[in-house]
DNA sequence: CTCACTTGCTGAAGGGAATCAGCAACCACG
DNA sequence: CGTGGTTGCTGATTCCCTTCAGCAAGTGAG
């Protein structure tokens, strides 16, 4: 199984089948023939010997020679959980191909020690950069050592604002959900429901701060607050104890899909209707808010975005320190009443 | 940002502080000072050098010399999608770690342009062995080149099964499903959900094979199929109209959990209960299944296992052409009756 | 004292590309 | 015909590690 070694192409065959040295070709094959003067005849003459030769560099020594890799590495909490993680991975992904670069993952599960053995193992492989993830959006310190090597902070900023981040803007996806509810006519005894479970995570806070924004400007407040952890379990029994408390709620905002799901099965045994009796919006955007009866209208976290821009920013070099917000889009579901009962996804 | 570059400490700056020559200390550094004889006063201080040098190996010459690189890479339809991938990932993530290696990544979108170009790039980085994944377990004709190296697959067989394969025993889970449906005394009257919808899918075809033989064994006969595809959507408009056509279903056997779920919705709709009228026994074991009211008995598939086993595989230097089946687990749930109405996620 | 072996170490040769410094050949000009 | 400049290319070195082949010194037997 174990290819059959039959020497790679080298340089130097190139060069020699072309009659040149390997200098003269290692410069044509990368492109600096015009920079070092080579004719045009020879250039000419070096491609089609690569060419025929089916000539593919050998990475591993120009690695060692330039110390580059066309490679960065991803660390991040977790790699496993919900399509969150992939979706970033995968908008990450695509952008670094363009580039010729290839990622590199690792997995921390939350754990400190295996987050300093992954950035070094990757340290040591010469990754070109560093993406750090979280799942949450939150305020996080990463590994001193991170601050000599490029590094972008995906989904998460640091205590210091010292490494550039590419995080949701949480409080302008709060005002959409805002304005989705005063657009809608329902923003009229509208409740939250959930409340920050994560020490350090950013989301729920700005989420609040920007629903309060919209409505306030309209002339509109919040009836008040369900507090609830972030799960459908959760969701589920807050609302339903809510409910049985003789609350009744004109519309609800939902810190994410699935505490939307906890609370339309709370609604639902508690004969409510969505949306005619309850309306609801919610944030994340995933697919759970298209399976839902009536499909959830949520706003979405643009993860792949995130992905993208931060290697873009990578590959800009990244400066430092600033922090880019990436805006929030609506994905339209029933939920509210009004329009797209289908959902847009 | 760039790293100030204060040229790294080398192997043979370790040996000149010990005082013995690069070579000796490469030996023991690689542990192979038995091997060579090396004194143990020798190898202390060569380790102590290391030591107070914070001497790290420069991989990338390593790898030159080796033509190894302690990295595996990943070729995979789809990385974003659902938990699946990411905890196939996961899994061999894990796996890889413990023994030193990291996993470069790349997601194909099924584009067998782009899955070329990847593996190239793959290559070119001389990765020790690939991981070829498919997000539907399937049978697939993989790119040749792969043959030449280390492959294993990864929830799919290739069409000539020259490569080692890492699979869920879908057979044996569907008698799994089917013996629970008979332990819950729900067998009677059971209809199974879904058909497959990818051509090449294997999962429908063997879970079907395998509720059928236990249901078989026991006495007992599937009572009909409704087909649909493997969505939320779909499976409520199928199992909607077959209700509407008077339909009156004792048990469901649903081909994954999505389909569950939809089916769930229409039920509910049409006043049916669960477990009380209908009984439901799904597949994938997802953290749909214990969203759910009451949550799904689910059996899942083992992505996490078949990743770290797939890695195992390669690290035992996989001889090719056997298919390891994992087998599949029950995450039991409410949506039978009987016990466990909790669920155990 | 010699020979054969063991112990403990080292020199030098790669691995394959990138790149600095420089050289030969030619031309034009005064 | 000497000088200076351009054109077009190349030799030698470097990146840092692994590893083969071999060597000097010590030991024990004969």
């Amino acid at each position: 199984m174990k290819s059959k070694s039959v020497r790679r192409v080298t340089l130097g065959d190139v060069a020699a089948r072309a009659g040149v040295s390997p200098t003269t070709a290692s410069y044509i094959l990368n492109g600096r023939a015009g920079e070092m003067r080579i004719a045009g005849e020879t250039e000419r003459r070096v491609r089609e010997a690569a060419e025929e030769l089916q000539y593919r560099p050998n990475r591993l020594a120009r690695n060692l020679r330039t110390s580059t890799t066309k490679t960065y590495g991803v660390i991040s909490d977790f790699v496993a959980s919900g399509h969150f993680a992939g979706e970033m991975l995968s908008g990450a992904a695509t952008v670094a191909r363009a580039s010729g670069h290839l990622l590199v993952i690792g997995e921390t599960e939350g754990d400190v020690e295996v987050e300093a053995r992954l950035v070094d193992e990757m340290l040591d492989r010469h990754v070109d950069g560093i993406l750090y993830a979280t799942l949450v959006t939150m305020e996080i310190s990463v590994p001193e050592v991170l601050r000599k090597h490029p590094t972008v902070l995906m989904n998460c900023v640091d205590t210091t604002g010292q490494l550039p981040a590419v995080i949701p803007d949480e409080v302008g996806g709060g005002r959409v959900a805002g304005e989705l509810l005063l657009e809608s006519g329902r923003a009229a005894g509208a409740y939250v429901v959930g409340a920050d479970p994560t020490p350090g995570a950013l989301a729920g806070g700005r989420r609040l701060t920007g629903v309060e924004a919209a409505l306030n400007e309209a002339g509109h407040a919040l009836a008040g607050m369900i507090p609830c952890e972030w799960s459908v379990r959760e969701a589920f029994a807050a609302m339903d104890g809510w409910l049985r408390d003789g609350g009744r709620p004109g519309a609800l905002v939902c810190m994410n899909d699935r505490i939307a799901m906890g609370v339309s099965q709370a609604l639902a045994e508690h004969g409510l209707q969505v949306p005619g009796d309850v309306a609801i919006v919610s944030f994340d955007g995933s697919e759970l808010a298209s399976w839902l009866r009536p499909t959830l209208t949520s706003v979405a976290v643009p993860y792949a975005g995130i992905g993208a821009r931060a290697v873009e920013l990578l590959l800009a070099g990244a400066a430092g320190r600033e922090v880019e917000e990436m805006p929030m889009d609506v994905v339209a579901g029933g939920s509210l009443g009004g329009g797209g009962s289908t959902g847009k996804r």
